[in-house]
DNA sequence: TTTTAAATAAGGAAAAACACCTATTTGTAA
DNA sequence: TTACAAATAGGTGTTTTTCCTTATTTAAAA
């Protein structure tokens, strides 16, 4: 029996190691190898034909090079990869960029063995595997204002970092070489951008959002 | 061959699953069951005396119960059961936390599978395992200020919760039921004991501590 | 060159946050 | 019961934040 060939990606060793050996217990499934970041990947990729597995297994949050750019690589450059996010972020923005950039379906960690070798045996016979919450948000993406996307100029963004300490609003001025009635014009426009009432939500949005992190 | 027995609790359930198959496959141990969180095992150990391991590898994070809150739980009412922490969480107090509750080693996730094993078997054979990382860190904690241990009341952590919102300090204290001037005494004292110089610095401190989690 | 849009900045006022000191109330240990 | 510490709360004044409106300056577009 020919069985597909799957590749993990996860910069936690152990993680990723005992999902591989997870995955050899799925009687259609052998693990090719395990990779530590996007970057080891694209390099295994250019190596060798023989390196190019039927799926990737993708975690999101990686040093060097993360899951979305990673999945956006292959998909451009591999286009019969079929690329499976596995992670445990789950906030929504996180899951609709990862399909914006073409993985084919996305499972949290938090879910059952059968469902993952399920998930596999879908997304190697039929291309594609969505779990119900996938497909919600993406009626939700429909509707909703998911389209209406917030772009914060790189100023905007140097202040929200500060704003995340300690600072006041005269001293980030300082730090920024700008006056504190410019960092206040800053605060404001933000404050309407993000929907956002006080300094509190701004330093909460950049954390979510991983512009700031703790 | 008498294998030694392992538990495994991680929110996960992808992850302690594949952790589980992973052990399986080390000779000397096998894995009686896995949990979710703290709860979870607490309940097994207290339904009989057979769901009682030699070892348990805990993650830290999890809601309900947390790996430290769990450890401190089993080593009070379990002698017998061995705790090796097994997370992603690398901050020092972190760590320390864990070992002070009487966790006898600590692996990060970003381990090779062997190192897994050898620490198994030293702590099933000689009661300890601790990596390079972890002696240094004890060592370290002798000399600095490790020990200057800070304890919040619960109405403090409750605040500073509340402190992570948008809410003003006159809207916590009606939450809380308090006066808005109890409230200001809350923040002077936790500033005052955090050496934090503004809310901002709270919600910091809050995140870090895993008080509040955005 | 004129027009426009964006970045920077100011004034003024109200609200919230912060600091410091004091006064009840309450639970509990001596 | 008395004494004492902890929790709750009031007073007052300063600083910071927040909100609104308007004015330059700058850079790019028409």
């Amino acid at each position: 029996m020919i069985k597909y060939s799957v590749v993990i990606v996860d910069d936690h060793t152990l993680l990723s190691q005992a999902i591989a050996t997870m995955v050899n217990t799925f009687s259609k499934f052998k693990v090719l190898y395990t990779c530590k970041n996007g970057q080891e990947l694209v390099e295994k990729f250019s190596t060798s034909a023989k390196y190019i597995p039927d799926i990737v297994l993708m975690d999101i949050n990686m040093p060097l090079m993360n899951g979305i750019e990673t999945t956006d690589w292959i998909t451009k450059n591999h286009e019969t990869v079929n690329v499976m996010a596995l992670s445990v972020e789950d906030e929504d923005t996180t899951i609709l960029k990862m399909l914006k950039v073409g993985a084919i379906g996305y499972l949290l960690k938090d879910t059952e063995k059968s469902v993952l070798e399920n998930a596999l045996i879908e997304i190697a016979e039929n291309g594609f595997y969505h779990t119900k919450t996938v497909t919600n948000l993406l009626m939700k993406s429909l509707s909703d204002n998911y389209s209406e996307e917030i772009t914060l100029k790189e100023r905007e963004v140097t202040f929200m970092k500060h704003a995340c300490s300690e600072m006041t609003y005269k001293e980030i001025a300082d730090v920024m070489c700008l006056s504190p009635k410019t960092i206040d014009g800053y605060r404001d426009v933000l404050f309407t951008k993000l929907n956002v009432k006080n300094r509190v939500g701004l330093v909460m949005y950049a954390i979510k959002n991983k512009i700031y992190t703790p």
